[in-house]
DNA sequence: TAATGTGAAAACCTTCACAGCT
DNA sequence: AGCTGTGAAGGTTTTCACATTA
């Protein structure tokens, strides 16, 4: 797949180049913590298990941000990278579904340093509304909409019982969110323009199994 | 990439048609409890947004699962398919780190019903050790080879901050562990023959933005 | 010398389109 | 008539290899 070119767009980005993007800033923000400041795209690749072929190519499609004969200023790209994926500012999120999952989200520690803020959480339960989780207020799910657009909310995470979670999503779609972090099991059906990103651990583990099977029967003939 | 091809096999199957497969069977496990019997490439391939070529030649790869004219039969195809993935078996996990991260996946009731049994958690913190998390009973980290070899455990989900993470994956491999879960926030490093999947809510995000960015660009110009 | 940036080639994956079966 | 299974075509992504520059 790639990102729609705009008419008269000189290149289109390929969407696998930008799955990659966030794995280069991590680890070029690792490089920068160890105050490497010059990397080349060989080491890069290395850590990464890429080619470095694929790295200079991936940078090409956003600018020329290497010194031929040197490499990249770590610094330099990091803060490239950044702007290009849009993290040089804050991002607005809110949970929905204050379960085991949902309160888990909320608590995780990895969001906030990365900028992105968890300012609200909603539920269905009618004696979840009005409780405190994490620091988070628990509004009903009625007033989405509502508080979305108070509150600037740019994406949602989705943390309900499958059977719920597309019309979760729907209700989203409706609300004009177009990010949308999805922790049910189901692939919800959205609009094109509507941008889904599935956690799905079972899935994950499901694809290793194929692999297994063989790898066992290596072993145990 | 592709699975590499046992020299005199017929057919290399490509890795993204391994990663398809799991979205197929729950579907079809799906229609299955809907009581549906026939389906064809068509219906599915509305239901998961997927094109239904893609979907024939994904099952091409495995055999001819559906009848001429007809379509699949539901409950054939199923079991067709988790016998492929492997997941007409129970396979055996640990959880490595009980710190909040751990307790949930331990406490995750979406794996047992697929298949995948949690028997033991791993922990480096001496006070842990001893501990009962969620019906596991949590074990020192020095233990893990020989409870590994001793319980037959298959797949390794690790939990742990993300400094460490690198260590644990280095032992596991040692272990002989060919299948990790990983819910730190790095990419580990591992031989070819070992799989990992990385779960990494932070990463999903970051590649969402890059598509935000002009979505808000457009709204507020 | 050492490494980038990039057209061109190669590899890979998806879609087409239709023969063939029910 | 309807749908599968599949070679072949088409499109996309990766890799190659080298001109270019510090």
């Amino acid at each position: 797949m790639r990102t729609t070119p705009s008419p008269g767009w000189p290149l289109a980005i390929p969407e696998v180049v930008i799955l990659r993007l966030p794995l280069y800033v991590r680890v070029l923000t690792q490089l920068q913590e160890e105050d490497v400041e010059i990397v080349s795209s060989r080491d890069l690749g290395e850590r990464l298990a890429v080619t470095p072929a694929q790295i200079r190519k991936d940078l090409s499609y956003f600018g020329r941000f290497g010194k031929q004969g040197r490499g990249y200023n770590v610094g330099y790209l990091v803060s490239a990278l950044r702007e290009v994926l849009g993290l040089d500012r804050e991002w607005i999120t809110a949970v929905v579904g204050v379960g085991r999952l949902g309160r888990a989200i909320i608590a995780y520690p990895g969001f906030s340093p990365e900028g992105f803020k968890v300012v609200a959480a909603f539920d269905a339960d009618p004696d979840m509304v009005g409780t405190d989780v994490g620091g988070v207020a628990v509004k009903s799910i009625n007033d989405m909409a509502e508080v979305i657009l108070r509150e600037g909310i740019n994406i949602v995470i989705v943390a309900v019982p499958a059977v719920y979670a597309q019309h979760v999503v729907d209700t989203l779609v409706r609300c004009g969110i177009k990010a949308i972090l999805n922790y049910a099991p189901i692939a919800p059906r959205v609009p094109q323009n509507v941008r889904v990103r599935n956690i799905d651990p079972v899935l994950s583990l499901q694809t290793m199994t194929y692999h297994l099977k063989s790898v066992l029967a290596r072993e145990a003939p």
